[in-house]
DNA sequence: TTTATGGCTGTCA
DNA sequence: ATGACAGCCATAA
């Protein structure tokens, strides 16, 4: 393993061990990347990824289980087909019930 | 170095 | 149920 130098990285691990069809919140991202309770940082770390990136950030989501209205006009419909391609639904009002496609990582916690 | 911003969260009314 | 407020930290300029 190695000790990847900046929070954003250590954000990136996380959100690309999200498996398909399933779906993580900010505060389940930053809890998972040692950030605890800063939800805020994964947000920007997943605004600033390029989009070579292999990572999955359309996974990410908000504790609400809706996609962030984010700056960028038309990029959380982007995001919404992203997960219905995945196998995501959505409820009406584009809210995702997190009680069943929340993410549940096993190994890796304490 | 400091300043400003920001795809969030939790609590209260 | 919805609306509003404050707080935490990293990145970029």
């Amino acid at each position: 393993m190695k000790k990847p130098t900046g929070t954003y990285a250590r954000i990136y691990t996380v959100v690309r061990r999200i498996p398909i069809g399933r779906v993580a919140t900010y505060g389940q991202v930053a809890g998972l990347a040692g950030l605890g309770g800063h939800a805020r940082q994964v947000g920007y770390a997943v605004s600033a990824l390029p989009d070579e990136s292999n990572v999955p950030w359309h996974r990410v989501i908000n504790a609400r289980g809706e996609i962030s209205p984010r700056g960028e006009p038309g990029g959380d419909l982007e995001q919404r087909s992203l997960l219905e391609a995945e196998g995501v639904q959505f409820n009406a009002g584009g809210r995702i019930s997190l009680e069943r496609y929340r993410w549940r990582p096993r190994t890796g916690l304490p």
